[in-house]
Parts: C-alpha cells; sequence; structure tokens
RNA sequence: GCGGGUGUGGCGGAAUUGGCAGACGCGCUAGAUUUAGGUUCUAGUGGGCGACCGUGGGGGUUCAAGUCCCUCCACCCGCACCA
C-alpha cells in the first residue's frame, strides 16, 4: 500500500466535515473539567485564492489548535472573512460584478481551500463581517460609542487617497503614501466621523507593559505610535496683540531651556496667521510664503529637511525674562501636534539651531554641560543633554530636571502656563467614502439635526441598487431609497448617512462575536464572551502592529467600560509570522515568483505543504521557499508511511524477540523525542519537533535493519510518531492511526525513568578543547568521572606529561581538565 | 537621525540555563538495487596533509563564549521635523 496523499486527504477532509469534528459543543467554555484554549488566527480578506502566507499563518494554528486539542483543551478555533472593502468595490466597477456576489464567490472558495489544507475550523462558527447579522452588530456598537461620547463628527484637515477616492485614518498613511494601493495622500477639509481613541491614549500605553506575550517589537511600535509626550504648554503675549492676537500658547518639553528661546515659530497653516500679518510689512512675504507651502504635497513637504521660513512682522514677550523675540512662519512647525506653535531654542534643539543659522537668529546657551562654561558662538550643534541652567533668571546654577519642574509651577502661579501630556496619537477617522462597508447608522433630520438609530432600527441595510462612480462622493448617494430615512425622534423625513465605515471597525471586535456567533439579540452574550476571552493565542502578520492590533484593543477597553464584557485586552499572547519568501524576496505577481498553495497540494499534498512549512524556518522568522526541500518532505512523509505500515505487518506476522542493547536504543529515542517534540510544540519551535520526529524515525528504521523486532516496542514507537505527527500532517496520521488500529484520542506522554541509561558518555576537555569521550556509569561521583577522565588514553597524550591544575567536572555535561 | 531585529557550512536552519558548534533537512560525492532514469538503501560531506583553525570584524570576562561585556561593520524592518 502507498502513500496517496490525494486520496486519504479527501477522506479524511469529508469526515472531518460530515461529523463537524471540531465543533465546540459547549455553548460556554470552562462549563467543563477541561480548560479553555482560545488560538485564533487573523481572518482573510475575500480576495479569492489563498496564498503561502495564509498557509503558514493558518498552519501554525493549526498545530497548536490540535495539540491543545489533544492536550484535552476546550479548543476554540472559528474562521471567518473580512469582508468589506475596496477590493470588491474595484471589482464590481472593472467586472460589473456586484461586490456582494464578488465577496460571497470568493469567502466559499477560500474556505474550500482552507478546508483543504485540513485546518481544524469550528466552521459553524465562521462570520463574515459584510452580513447584516454581523454588521447589524458593527453598527450597534457605533451607536454604543456615539451615546457615550465616544463617536463624533467634526470638519477636518483629513488624508485624502485619490486613488481609493476616499480619505484614510491616520495609521493608513505610510510614509505619506496610501497603505492600501502606494498612492500619494493628499489633505482635503471634510466633515468626517472619528472614534475618540485618545480617550485611551494613557491606558493603551500604560497596558503594553502587562501584554509580556507579545513581541517586543509590536509594543514598541504602538508605544511610539500613541508617542507620549510630558512638557508644558506656555502662554507669550503678542507686542501690540489685542483680541485674538492678544497671545500665543507653546507646547515644550523644555521649559527649562526658555530662557535661551529666541524666536518663535507658528505653523504656517495655524488659523489665527491671517489676523497675525494682517496689515504688517511682512503681510504680502507672508501670504507668498503660505501659498508655497499649500501647494507642497505631503511628501514634498516631509521629505526635505531643509528648513523654510519667513517672519511674520510681529513680536512676542517671552514671560520669564519679558524678552521682545521675532515670531517666524516655518515649514518644520506641525499644525497638529501640541499647539502649532513652537518656541524655538536653537542651543537647545537641533531643528532650531539648523533654522537660526539658516535665518542669522541669535543663538544662546542657557544650559551647560556639567562643569563647562561653553560659549554659543563655538557651538556646531545643539546641546540636547541635561546640565544647570545658565543666565536663566533665579533658576540659574540648577540642575535643569529640578529647574524644569520649579520653573512649570512658576508659570503655574503666575498664570502664564501649565503642566501638559501630549500623545502623537490621533481620533480615529472611520468614514469612507466607499460603498462596500457597514453603513453608519446615523440619519439628519431637518428637525432634529444629527440623530443616531436606536437598536431596533437596525440593522441599516446597504442597498443594492447603486450606481458606482469611484469619483469621491459615496456611492449610497445614488441610492434614493436608502438615502430616504424616517428621523426616529420625530418621525419626519430625513436623510441617512451616506458614508460607510472604514473596514478596520469590522475588524475590531470579530474575536468577540466568535464566542456566540449566532446570537441574534446581541452582539455578543457577556457570561459567554467572558469565559472565552481573552483569546489565548492570536497570530497574524506584523503588518497590523499599528492597526488591528490598536484599533481592537481600543475596542476591547471601550466595551468593557460599557459593561459589555470583563478583558481589557483582547489579545494575552501574539506570535507575529514572519513572510513567506522565494529566492530572497516576497513573493508577488509582478516578480513572478509566486508559488501556488493549489499547486503545491495537487504534487504533493496538504500534509507536505504544511510539514515544509512548519519545518523550513522557526514561525517568527522569515522563510524562503525551496521546491526541493519540499520534495524532502514529501520523502519523509512517504518513509512515516512505509515505516509505520512495515511495523504494522511485523506486529501481525507476531514473531517477537529481544535484543536488550537495541530495544533500549530504541526505547530511549522514544522517550527523548516524546518529551522533545511535547516541550518544542508548547514553546512553538516547530521546526525542531518536527526534526525530533525525524531523529526518532531514523532511529527505527535503523532498529529494523540491526535485526530489531521487540513487537510490543515496535507498535509503541509506530503509535507515538503518528500522535506526535497529528498536528503537523494531520491527515497521513490519521490514516496510519486507523491502519495500526490506535485512535488518535489525545496526548501521549514519555517514561522518564526510560531517558536514565545505565551508562552516560561524558566529554573531555582540555582547556576547553575537546580531547576524548568517556563513558562512565549513571550517576557516577565528580571523582569517579575525574579518575576515569584523566585514564583516558587519548588524554594522557594530550597532557603530554603537563601539570594538571585543575579538573573541573560539571554533572550530565562534561569534564574540563586545566593544564 | 531615533527605535528594534538579524549576521553560524554550498543553502534553510539547530545549539531552551555559559558546557561536545553545525542536530534535522536540502544540495553534493561515492557505492548498492535497477535494463536505464526515477524511487529506495548504505557511507561520506565546515576548513586544513597536519598540529590545529573556525559562529560578521576587533577587544575583554571565564576553567569554558555562537551565548555575557565593550567596540566596530553589514543587511533588514518600523518611525521620522511630534518641539
Amino acid at each position: 500500500m502507498l502513500y496517496n496523499p490525494q486520496v486519504i486527504e479527501r477522506k479524511w477532509q469529508n469526515k472531518w466535515k460530515e461529523s463537524d469534528a471540531f465543533k465546540l459543543t459547549n455553548d460556554k467554555a470552562k462549563q467543563s473539567d477541561a480548560k479553555k484554549y482560545y488560538v485564533l488566527e487573523m481572518f482573510f480578506y475575500p480576495s479569492g485564492k489563498l496564498h503561502m502566507g495564509h498557509v503558514r499563518n493558518y498552519t501554525i494554528g493549526d498545530v497548536v489548535a490540535r495539540y491543545k486539542r489533544l492536550k484535552g483543551f476546550d479548543v476554540l478555533h472559528p474562521m471567518g472573512a473580512d469582508a468589506f472593502g475596496l477590493p470588491a468595490e474595484n471589482a464590481a466597477i472593472k467586472n460589473k460584478m456586484p461586490p456582494k456576489k464578488w465577496t460571497e464567490q470568493n469567502i466559499s472558495s477560500m474556505y474550500e481551500q482552507l478546508a483543504g489544507l485540513g485546518i481544524s475550523y469550528d466552521w459553524e462558527r465562521s462570520v463574515e463581517t459584510c452580513k447584516p447579522d454581523y454588521y447589524k452588530w458593527t453598527q450597534w456598537i457605533f451607536t454604543q460609542l456615539y451615546k457615550n461620547g465616544l463617536a463624533y463628527k467634526k470638519k477636518s484637515y483629513v488624508n485624502w487617497c485619490p486613488d481609493c477616492a476616499t480619505v484614510l485614518a491616520n495609521e493608513q498613511v505610510v510614509s505619506g503614501k496610501c497603505e492600501r494601493c502606494g498612492s500619494e495622500v493628499g489633505k482635503k477639509d471634510l466633515e468626517q466621523w472619528f472614534f475618540k481613541i485618545t480617550n485611551y491614549a494613557q491606558e493603551l500605553l500604560d497596558d503594553l507593559d502587562n501584554l509580556k506575550g507579545w513581541p517586543e517589537k509590536v509594543r514598541l511600535m504602538q508605544a511610539n505610535w500613541i508617542g507620549r509626550s510630558e512638557g508644558a504648554e506656555i502662554t507669550f503675549d503678542i507686542a501690540g496683540g489685542e483680541g485674538d492676537t492678544k497671545n500665543l500658547t507653546v507646547y515644550t518639553t523644555r521649559p527649562d531651556t526658555i530662557f535661551g528661546c529666541t524666536y518663535m515659530v507658528i505653523a504656517p497653516e495655524h488659523p489665527i496667521v491671517a489676523e497675525l500679518i494682517k496689515g504688517t510689512q511682512q503681510e504680502d512675504e507672508c501670504k507668498n510664503f503660505i501659498n508655497k507651502i499649500k501647494f507642497m504635497s505631503e511628501i514634498e513637504r516631509t521629505s526635505t529637511d531643509e528648513k523654510l521660513g519667513v517672519w511674520t512682522g510681529r513680536y512676542v514677550i517671552n514671560p520669564y525674562n519679558n524678552e521682545e523675540i521675532p515670531l517666524y512662519l516655518a515649514n518644520y512647525v506641525l499644525m497638529d501636534y501640541g499647539t502649532g506653535v513652537v518656541m524655538a531654542v536653537p542651543a537647545h534643539d537641533q531643528r532650531d539651531f539648523e533654522f537660526a543659522k539658516k535665518y542669522n537668529l541669535p543663538i544662546k546657551i542657557s544650559v551647560q554641560p556639567k562643569g563647562e562654561q561653553v560659549k554659543s558662538g563655538d557651538l556646531t550643534e545643539s546641546f540636547a543633554a541635561d546640565g544647570v541652567l545658565f543666565e536663566s533668571g533665579q533658576w540659574s546654577g540648577m540642575p535643569n530636571r529640578e529647574a524644569l519642574t520649579k520653573m512649570i509651577d512658576y508659570a503655574q502661579e503666575n498664570n502664564f502656563g501649565k503642566k501638559k501630556i501630549n500623545f502623537k496619537l490621533r481620533d480615529w477617522l472611520i468614514s469612507r467614502q466607499r460603498y462596500w462597508g457597514a453603513p453608519i447608522p446615523i440619519v439628519y433630520c431637518p428637525k432634529c439635526g444629527e440623530v443616531c438609530l436606536d437598536e431596533q432600527d437596525l440593522p441599516v441595510i446597504l442597498p443594492e441598487n447603486v450606481e458606482f462612480t469611484g469619483k469621491g462622493t459615496s456611492p449610497l448617494l445614488t441610492s434614493e431609497e436608502f438615502m430616504h430615512a424616517k428621523c426616529p425622534k420625530c418621525g419626519g423625513d430625513a436623510k441617512r448617512e451616506a458614508d460607510t465605515m472604514d473596514t478596520f471597525v469590522c475588524s475590531s471586535w470579530y474575536f468577540l462575536r466568535y464566542c456566540d456567533p449566532k446570537n441574534s439579540a446581541k452582539a455578543f452574550d457577556r457570561d459567554v464572551v467572558d469565559s472565552f476571552m481573552p483569546v489565548d493565542q492570536y497570530i497574524g502578520g506584523v503588518e497590523h502592529a499599528v492597526l488591528h492590533l490598536l484599533y481592537a484593543r481600543f475596542f476591547t477597553k471601550a466595551l468593557a467600560d460599557l459593561g459589555y464584557l470583563s478583558a481589557r485586552e483582547p489579545f494575552a499572547n501574539l506570535l507575529t509570522q514572519g513572510m513567506v519568501l522565494k529566492d530572497g524576496s516576497k513573493m508577488s505577481k509582478s516578480v513572478g515568483n509566486v508559488v501556488s498553495p493549489e499547486e503545491i497540494i495537487q504534487k504533493y499534498g496538504a500534509d507536505t505543504a504544511r510539514m515544509f512549512i512548519m519545518f523550513a524556518a522557526p514561525p517568527e522568522r522569515d522563510l524562503d521557499w525551496n521546491d526541493s526541500a519540499v520534495e524532502g518532505l514529501y520523502r519523509f512523509l512517504n518513509r512515516v508511511w512505509r515505516l509505520v505500515t512495515d511495523y504494522d505487518s511485523v506486529i501481525k506476522d507476531g514473531n517477537s524477540s529481544e535484543n536488550k542493547k537495541l530495544d533500549d536504543e530504541l526505547n530511549f529515542a522514544l522517550n527523548s523525542c516524546v518529551k522533545k517534540v511535547s516541550d518544542d510544540i508548547e514553546r512553538f519551535a516547530f521546526n525542531t519537533a518536527i526534526s525530533s520526529i525525524m531523529e526518532l524515525v531514523n532511529v527505527a528504521y535503523t532498529y529494523r535493519a540491526n535485526g530489531g523486532a521487540n513487537v510490543a516496542l515496535m507498535q509503541q514507537v509506530a503509535q507515538k510518531i503518528v500522535v506526535m505527527l497529528e498536528p503537523f500532517a494531520p491527515h497521513i496520521a490519521n490514516e496510519l492511526a486507523e491502519i495500526i488500529g490506535f485512535p488518535i484520542t489525545e496526548w501521549i506522554t514519555y517514561d522518564a525513568s526510560a531517558l536514565v541509561q545505565a551508562n552516560i558518555e561524558v566529554p573531555v576537555q582540555i582547556n576547553g578543547k575537546l580531547k576524548d569521550k568517556i563513558v562512565v556509569p549513571t550517576g557516577s561521583d565528580d571523582d569517579v568521572i575525574k579518575a576515569a577522565a584523566l585514564e583516558s588514553d587519548k588524554v594522557k597524550a594530550a597532557l603530554d606529561g603537563a601539570e594538571v591544575r585543575k579538573v573541573i567536572v560539571v554533572q550530565g555535561k562534561l569534564v574540563n581538565i586545566v593544564k
């Protein structure tokens, strides 16, 4: 009987499907004696075809799920589709196929492909975010956020992707380009919907410290994105200013350097600028400058370090020393951070230093390095480190960190400043001018104004009679039927909000819906969710480090605060798997180095694909696809197949014989393998787990070749190999289990006593260099081992009569002789 | 610029706590089986004739360093005028 993956894989997949083999029958976890384990892979976007990245992601999750199941856990392992989004809409425009149809076709095809990999999902729990019974609750969450002040509409200067014809969240702009399509992102002044994620900035930052099971890299990326900084706001009077131009407030993290402040800078797009420059001699020059900056794209503006500026014609007064300093417009000040106004201290800030040099502004030292007296004219760059205050009034001579606090207190006492904490994190812009998304559950009533719908009016169904323009206004505007609504407050005619929600909104809570996917009365039941959450192991690509993973954390905290669940963090452990490369670069159509999973499955079977992908590299590292190494894994599975079936026929012959030495060797290999594979899977070292199984298979072959024929032992070996293989290559494992009549029901254990051998081999070093290996009885005293080591001929020869200064015996490891 | 990661045979990688560097696999070489190719099996495979030398380079700690410390280099990823 030959190994035929195509036949057995289909057989087992059908079996699993027909018996709902991986269905989690409990409504709640923890009701049974078993412990729950929630393993989750990031759900897929229904592009139509699985790629190797999916195969890797989902195989990792499946190994964990199958292993935990065999260990007796109640494993929650669901899959679904992140089904709203632009590609469906673009495909609709291109192929004249409704997005819904395109998406649904792709979803069912991808579910089939996943089943073809033998992934053990609880299919009954699948959720698709584009279905009304899901997005009803996405909309409901919006209403909850709205009612609690966490969703609001405001006019603002937002990111605009011209190709996607929609606005984008800050997180979706990567170095000035659209995260999706790579187009250069522009700015537009629009009224848009936001979620108040900034309310959670501090908690999102603080709780990162508790996420010990997350990669350091991801935690740091989030911390940087949140970008907390401590400082002060200080108000400067404007010389000759009154009314709107009475004063300006700056944000600074270094108020201790304020005696070195020689000018002030305001962002050119700051709304007060027009008023400020009006009627000054500089008015025309400033207007020209503002226009110039306006016409620069985001990329042009940020890609240059060149600092450009112009004097406004105005002066401001430093409240600490009453000095008048000039007020400049400059490209290097950002409107949307702090107050949009900055006090410039060239001596202690590199940007200010460069600007001051260029425009010949004074440089004044206010912090000296400890024990030094630097002259400002000698500076070749700014001095940003700590030191002692210099020429700074009553604070002169004080260590700057101490002065910093005291100077803020002084500002507070004199009513011109206060302590201030700032974050880089902005509120999350969630409206999109696109069709294929969850409609925002808001209507505009001529009488009542902006009205948020109540739960009984949900879902707001996405209409199908819509024109796709791709022109930047929401396609929903073209559906009169949709746009026309009744105001829930007064019952009068009202208009619907035409924008839809960012798909990241839909994916920020799907892991909660999996816990209670069929609930038609609620988004999810609190008790049920509490019994499963948090996700014990989340697995996905690192590209979501600050998008999905930050939003999902925000949703979890907000929903917890509203009383809908207990967990304040969604994902206890996170594994970010590496990319699948071919010839050193990412698989992509344009490079032409794509290896399709289908092709591999057809040629070698899903088990081989899974084995290769788990064997070729540790999960978090990039993995280079290698066709001949894939064949190697196929060879290995054939080798396992032959070994087990051959053993089986020997066992059935019943001619058993014992050979203590051979039997001991095999028994030792067997037990150490079981221990190693268990340990390795626990620590996600799947590659070494597989290599250990390979070693055992090699030993098992040698055993037979040398005449080993202990039937009971061979039976154990066959059974345990099959169980250990199950998480990685479930089809062949179950088929072999059936052949040898040993159903796989639980993980296997090892016999610790079998790991203790009568004799052990001890390496002997001289000065740390290996010279010989000696064999001593297990458990020998240091003295015995030492004597044996010194007896060795090789050691004697290497010592060549030299004096032995010291002998170090490390039990269970080695002997080192120091000469 | 700031932050993080990586660097080990021809290749992917192993060495979990400072203790035999190169497990396991690919590739390669030779042989057996075979009409032949493929499959399968066996042996070998870091370098050097050797003493020895070898984990990106240099230095250090230690009886012992891929692993710890200092320093330099290369590549990759993230952020990037955040005051």
